[in-house]
DNA sequence: TTGCATTCAATGCACAAGCAAATAATGCAT
DNA sequence: ATGCATTATTTGCTTGTGCATTGAATGCAA
């Protein structure tokens, strides 16, 4: 691989990396009239489409993108702000099931229209969206 | 735009998410070596592909998707570690002049290969920064 | 000139993140 | 049963970020 491609590549990744921080940023202050911020929309998301409201830590790091130890602060956070609750699983007491509560599931479904809307607007200026979002 | 279109919206954002943290997060690790951040080595970068050597802060700060306040602080680390000089302005001394020093300029040349490296890597599932590297 | 709105940058503050170490529960080998 | 490596989660610590505020320099109007 060439120089030049290596430098269209790190231009690529410069405008990637600008359209993704104008999108989180945009989705953390918007969310934020619904007390989340991105990434806690994006574990109460997975919560609530799971057909399990229950799941293990170990399964919301995985779909968190987030080390395991910022997932534990924001399930702490969430907890505290009662849209979760935990509970130690009884076969392995080192493990944590995590569930939505009623109040969780409100929350989400008032937050959801507000993500839904700033992806649509930012869709637009962003071609790494755009083909999901034509299918 | 229906539903099931938004939802489609949002698990291509949640995708983008991933291969974005994955690549940041791989980039600032690898980055470490050389002493910089992924955003450090974005200025630097602007800064040393510039024809001028020296460009203000706000250049800068339209370049590296951060906020003002934000790259005030990583100029204060570049030039706490040698690498750039901040100049006041003759003509507005409001503004300031960033430059690379020879040292900055070393140290970015160092680095480059290594992000260069990593870039190449995670590009390869990364479909949003294919089309570049394809060219 | 004086006053005032504007602009550029720096700073106080709070917070979320990563890394590394600690804690706790398991399972397995002896 | 005991010791030990492994796995799941939490916590201490440091750091980079955003927002809001402040400080400083500028330009313009009266």
């Amino acid at each position: 691989m060439s120089r030049a491609d290596d430098d269209a590549l790190a231009q690529a990744w410069h405008d990637l990396m600008g359209r993704y921080q104008r999108m989180m940023c945009t989705l953390d202050r918007e969310l934020e009239q619904h007390g989340l911020n991105a990434s806690e929309f994006e574990v109460l998301q997975q919560l609530h489409s799971g057909k399990a409201c229950e799941l293990p830590m170990s399964a919301l790091a995985e779909h968190a993108h987030l080390t395991q130890s910022a997932l534990s602060r924001l399930v702490s956070r969430l907890e505290k702000d009662g849209l979760i609750t935990r509970k130690t699983c009884s076969n392995d007491r080192r493990a944590q099931f995590v569930a939505l509560t009623d109040e969780g599931r409100r929350r989400f479904r008032e937050a959801k229209p507000t993500q839904r809307q700033v992806l649509r607007e930012g869709a637009v200026d962003c071609p790494q969206l755009a083909p999901a979002a034509t299918s």
